[in-house]
RNA sequence: GGGCUGUUAACUCAGUUGGUUUAGAGUGUCACCUUGACAGGGUGGAAGUCACUGGUUCGAGUCCAGUACAGCCCA
């Protein structure tokens, strides 16, 4: 059968991934092999596949199609994350479409809307991991919303809540106004902003003097309870104690002192809004400041700010700027650059604001999360971010855990009666025993609790992904969870260090009291060209399915590894994919080479060939054992650069152009068979990264079993590493390619033979693999010499003199430059090792080794420029 | 403002506890080749003040300090 010069992925990835799912291959159950585990970082249900994802799940492919290879037994669990926010902002636009609004609707309506929504989308991105060749284990494929996963997440609510790390308080929140929730810390980014700086008098109650300060936020005067200045500030001490009245609204307020002013800022005076501002909220309770709200939850001003009220707060700063005007009260406007916190789900500008939310404490948690990442006990790769995450455990806020949303786990907190008294409980029935417990009152009925409106954050649910997906909270003694907790290995991104990591592994020391993962690897940021982060908004990421099917899985695959060192951020190009495709094109025409091959019995084998099998033998073990290596230090980008250079440069280049018969030759048996093995071996080796053509080939290599793949064939072991036949081979290359570059260089073509003749000198001569050196170079003969021929090109190589009679056409003048130039370098090589030789100090001082090592540098480079200048002087 | 990284060829990166030939790889680039696996190919070149300045050392791309620039995290 003919086989297309081109390889064509699209036709043999669709089958082989079915023929995997079919044949069950990623399925895994307990068994007594060592398990060896990854869970997927949930993506989004509202996701869709980008460059993160690929990035992120090629490497996760890898190592558990390697660890499958190794016989263990691989469970690598998928799953997706309800994604309150988003998933709620989707649903809600998506109904706002349909001319449906939320607040038209019950909760549970919404809710049957938001169960839709997932059942039909949620599963999208999960498809698109089976295009890249994602060998999830999908019968075990896992949601945070799931019946056991929710009861997970309310049993260890519930838990932390008795063990008091669970309490509800009175909080400056990050308020994100349009999806009326707040966010946690970590959900807010700051941009910087162009804006101004407003400086406004307030005048002197009972004076005809006035003082001014400066805000970013002038609507914000509206809640102003009092202004503060820095107690050493002279400027303002004929004040203290004094009263002033709040522009707009006419409150009286008083002049405060306080060390948090800082006096070189604006005027040096500080209006005080508890409601709004962080800062202002702690002065606030050190002064005993009343608070006043002046917004309504989705940012527009509440009857409190006496003034614009309704108006959202961006028109009432803009009116706030015309009244403060008209009042003569605006004394100067100047530009400003400050930062602005946005929410990350919704890019609404973030309103702080008080709230009563639900925390979770960390101090207790934080500490064996540290601990354990410190001692090593959980790696980091790369370890840098060991620094960064140990910054932000010594400096852990409690966590805000409640979101003002429908869509997610429901707060099992009851509120008793119209009172904010509560229980918490882990469902209504239990709610109500403890309700009646609590207040005497055996006829407490349902009907008289109301279970908090809010929802958790998500991440409160995510946190538990690695214990939950095996059941591990409900029932910490079933086999699964015994069998593959801990998890080995986890790949993700740097941005959720912290929002998930950290958190993970603080779920980890909480609950089964051990850590979550050994491992956590952490990839870079995908980014373009031009170092821009990729994403759809901006429109310079290519779209991943696209590419697959332009370039195959294995293409996209190599390209996302080859720009990927571990946790640096990498520059993703198109040029990378098509590295790719043409890498698989080289392993498909290896192989069609191979096949085209006629094998005759009756042939034996040349001592050409027989040398090549030694060699590339050695060179397979030596490969394996620093693939090993790499492997077990993350080092993912340069294993596939050794695979790809063993595959292109040793084994395409060198071992099958000595093997190759002449033209419409056959080969022997003998061979053919290492050859085979050789190609069996090196598929083997490559199958966790490029899982579709290793496949295909290695099924093609021979008759294989219905339900028989690579993947789950032994990644091949290394044997004994020659190093003298190493040693020699690098020789034989380093004469054959100057054998090639003299022919370039005397326009020689490489069908016309060439005689090498080598020089006697010595123990030295012609290494044992001569004859491959006369098949690739294309000699007619290789002879030993004790003297010079003449009309000769000459090169050394190592110690060895060689020689290309040339008859007639050797050029004199063009000889003597290339020996002059050669000469010109080796002096200079051994004029550094003199350097070092001839200083006392480094003789006494270095270690006899090095001194030894330098020594026969000098050696060596004494011998070539003795050979070079005799060569020089015969040839003039 | 605080903290953490990084800066090696045109590009993307390696470079183990300081010493293995006056620094390596892949890509790109240049020249030549190419009816015989693969032009998605072959062969061979060129290309680097290891950001800068000091220091430690017999010896520094590697260790230390400072400077510049870039990036990330946190406020």
């Amino acid at each position: 059968m003919e086989i297309p010069s081109k390889y064509n992925p699209s036709e043999t990835e669709e089958k082989w991934y079915q023929y995997w799912l079919t044949h069950g291959l990623f399925h895994s159950e307990p068994d007594e092999r060592e398990p060896y585990t990854i869970v997927i970082p949930p993506p989004n249900v509202t996701g869709v596949l980008h460059m993160g994802h690929m990035l992120n799940n090629t490497i996760q492919d890898i190592l558990i199609r390697r660890a499958r290879m190794q016989g263990k037994n691989a469970c690598w669990v998928p799953g997706t994350d309800h994604a309150s926010i988003a998933t709620e902002a989707r649903v809600v636009a998506k109904l706002k479409d349909e001319g449906v609004d939320k607040s038209k609707l019950s909760r549970e309506e919404f809710l049957a809307h938001a169960w839709e929504w997932k059942e039909k989308h949620g599963g999208l991105i999960l498809e698109q991991l089976k295009k890249l060749g994602a060998s999830c284990d999908w019968d075990r494929t896992a949601f945070t919303m799931d019946e056991g996963y929710s009861e997970s997440v309310i049993r260890v609510f519930v838990d932390l809540y008795q063990k008091g790390l669970i309490y509800r308080g009175v909080r400056m929140v990050n308020w994100d106004p349009q999806a009326k929730t707040a966010v946690s810390d970590e959900e807010v980014i700051y941009k910087e902003l162009n804006s101004k700086l407003y400086h406004v008098r307030y005048r002197v109650e009972g004076e005809d003097q006035w003082i001014t300060i400066a805000t970013t936020r002038p609507e914000t005067i509206l809640g102003d309870t009092a202004v503060s200045v820095n107690p050493k500030d002279g400027r303002f001490s004929h004040l203290h104690g004094k009263k002033v009245i709040v522009p707009m609204v006419d409150r009286v307020v008083p002049v405060i002192t306080d060390e948090y002013v800082d006096m070189e800022f604006g005027t040096g005076a500080l209006k005080i809004t508890p409601a709004h501002d962080i800062n202002d909220y702690e002065i606030g309770i050190r002064h005993n400041l009343p608070v006043i709200d002046i917004f309504n939850e989705d940012g527009t001003l509440s009857d409190k700010a006496e003034v614009f009220i309704g108006m959202d707060r961006f028109e009432a700063r803009e009116a706030a700027v015309k009244k403060l005007t008209a009042e003569g009260n605006m004394v100067k406007v100047e530009d400003y650059i400050n930062k602005v916190g946005f929410s990350e789900r919704t890019d609404a500008a973030i309103e702080p604001r008080l709230s009563m939310q639900w925390f979770c404490r960390m101090g207790d948690m934080s500490a064996p999360a540290l601990e354990n990442v410190m001692n090593n006990n959980i790696r980091f790769h790369p370890g840098k971010f060991k620094n960064t995450y140990r910054h932000w455990m010594e400096n852990i806020k409690d966590w805000c855990i409640s979101r003002q949303l429908w869509w997610g786990h429901r707060i099992p907190a009851w509120y008793i009666g119209e009172g904010n008294d509560f229980v918490v409980a882990v469902n209504e029935n239990e709610a109500l025993q403890l309700a009646r417990e609590k207040t005497g009152n055996a006829g407490l009925t349902a009907a008289g609790l109301r279970q908090d409106e809010d929802v958790l954050d998500t991440w409160f649910s995510s946190w538990l992904w690695p214990i939950a997906v095996f059941d591990g909270i409900r029932d910490p003694a079933n086999s699964d969870y015994r069998y593959y907790y801990p998890t080995n290995d986890l790949v993700t991104a740097p941005e959720i260090l912290f929002f998930w990591v950290a958190r993970m592994i603080m779920a980890g020391y909480e609950y089964p009291r051990e850590k979550p993962f050994k491992n956590v690897y952490l990839t870079g940021i995908v980014r373009d060209k031009v170092g821009r982060k990729m994403s759809k908004s901006l429109g310079n990421s290519p779209e991943p399915l696209d590419l697959i099917a332009r370039y195959g899985a294995d293409g996209v695959r190599v390209g996302m590894l080859l720009c990927s060192p571990a946790g640096g951020d990498l520059l993703f190009d198109e040029s990378l994919t098509e590295q790719g495709r043409n890498f698989s094109n080289k392993i498909w025409n290896a192989f069609r080479l191979v096949r085209s091959w006629k094998i005759d019995e009756t042939i034996g084998q040349p001592g050409h060939s027989a040398s090549a099998i030694e060699w590339f033998e050695t060179r397979l073990n030596e490969s394996i054992l620093r693939l090993d290596r790499l492997y077990d230090h993350y080092k993912l980008s340069e294993a596939l650069m050794l695979l790809y250079k063993l595959f292109w440069d040793d084994f395409s280049s060198w071992y099958l152009e000595i093997i190759k018969p002449g033209y419409k030759k056959p080969l022997d048996k003998a061979t053919y068979e290492s050859t085979l093995a050789f190609f069996d071996s090196l598929l083997r080796l490559l199958h966790p990264i490029t899982p579709f053509i290793t496949e295909e080939l290695w099924q093609r290599l021979d008759d294989r079993k219905e339900g028989e793949s690579i993947g789950m064939a032994l990644m091949p072991s290394a044997g004994k590493v020659k190093k003298k036949l190493l040693e020699d081979f690098a020789l034989v290359m380093d004469v054959v390619s100057t054998i090639r570059t003299i022919r370039t260089a005397k326009n020689i073509p490489n069908k016309e033979p060439l005689e090498l003749v080598v020089r006697i000198n010595g123990a030295n001569g012609m290494p044992s693999l001569s004859e491959i050196v006369v098949k690739l170079a294309n000699l007619s003969a290789i002879s030993e010499t004790g003297h010079k021929p003449d009309n000769a090109v000459s090169f050394i190589t190592g110690t060895t003199e060689f020689y290309i009679p040339m008859g007639e056409e050797l050029d004199i003048g063009s000889e003597i430059e290339r020996v002059e130039k050669e000469l010109e370098y080796a002096r200079g090589f051994l004029a550094t090792v003199m350097k070092k030789l001839e200083n006392e100090s480094f003789v006494s001082n270095a270690p006899e080794k090095v001194i030894q090592n330098e020594m026969a540098k000098r050696a060596d480079a004494e011998s070539r420029i003795r050979t070079l200048e005799e060569r020089l002087k015969s040839l003039r």
